[in-house]
DNA sequence: TGCAATTCCTACCAAAACGGTAGGATTTAA
DNA sequence: TTAAATCCTACCGTTTTGGTAGGAATTGCA
């Protein structure tokens, strides 16, 4: 139940990318936040293989949102990034015993898509979410 | 951001001791669970310690919930056994950049608690969870 | 055409967390 | 006294996390 820095660390990309308007190459990122341009760039494929942003190869290329700010959902973001950690666990393919506790899980999950379903970046790069 | 075995376990075993009125021992949780008592006993150890369950020890002992059911939030119940896990990260403290994101994670982690702390174990072991 | 800037691809690595196992000390009811 | 139980401590293999490293492929521009 924790936020890992690859998610961390992309929020933080791109709240960077949605007030500039030309693409901004790895390096530069890697200034702004201080985590190597490398580690940042695994990040970048991640939001780039889900057309978050989009990469330009090459002299002057770098990464650019795909959208405008206020039609990207924080929770398309976090799923993104943390993969396949946002699963419901399904306890009864692992025990045999009946699970009372799946509607919780799936009920806890629902709940937290739904919040960040709920958030743009637009809000967290203006910083105006509540 | 999943939910560990941990955790899993410890709401399958409070939701049998949610209908049981004498103590259970790890032993014959493990033949519920399917899940060693050894390993239990460490879920067990951490409920005992945060209160949750009362740990009798010596012949006929184990353990019983230290309130009714309907007393018990899920909250509570995840807060611990995912220990430390339940922290808000601090990015300002990680990066020199200003972190516009904590405010979102504040909002989730605000979020999670609240719907956890919406659930009884009562709801969890009747099956009357929506 | 050539060069520099840039992403993309693959491999590797150390440290931490996860998911247990193991053995015995301690407590207690009968 | 004994058997049943929790408690305590240590260990351990596997997976995940959080990177590092090197170079191949692409592209704008002089």
């Amino acid at each position: 139940m924790k936020i890992s820095s690859k998610t961390h660390y992309g929020v933080q990309i791109l709240s960077f990318l949605a007030v500039k308007s030309e693409p901004v190459s790895a390096k530069e990122l890697e200034k702004c936040t201080g985590v190597s341009s490398k580690y940042l760039e695994k990040v970048l494929k991640i939001l780039s293989d889900t057309e978050i942003v989009t990469a330009t190869r090459g002299a002057n290329g770098g990464y650019s949102l795909s959208r405008k700010p206020e039609d990207i959902k924080m929770g398309e973001v976090v799923r993104a990034l943390e993969e396949d950690n946002m699963e419901i666990i399904d306890c009864v393919a692992k025990t045999g015993c009946c699970c009372p506790s799946s509607k919780l899980w799936k009920k806890l999950f629902d709940g937290i898509n739904q919040i960040l379903d709920g958030v743009s970046l637009k809000e967290i790069s203006e910083g105006t979410l509540l």
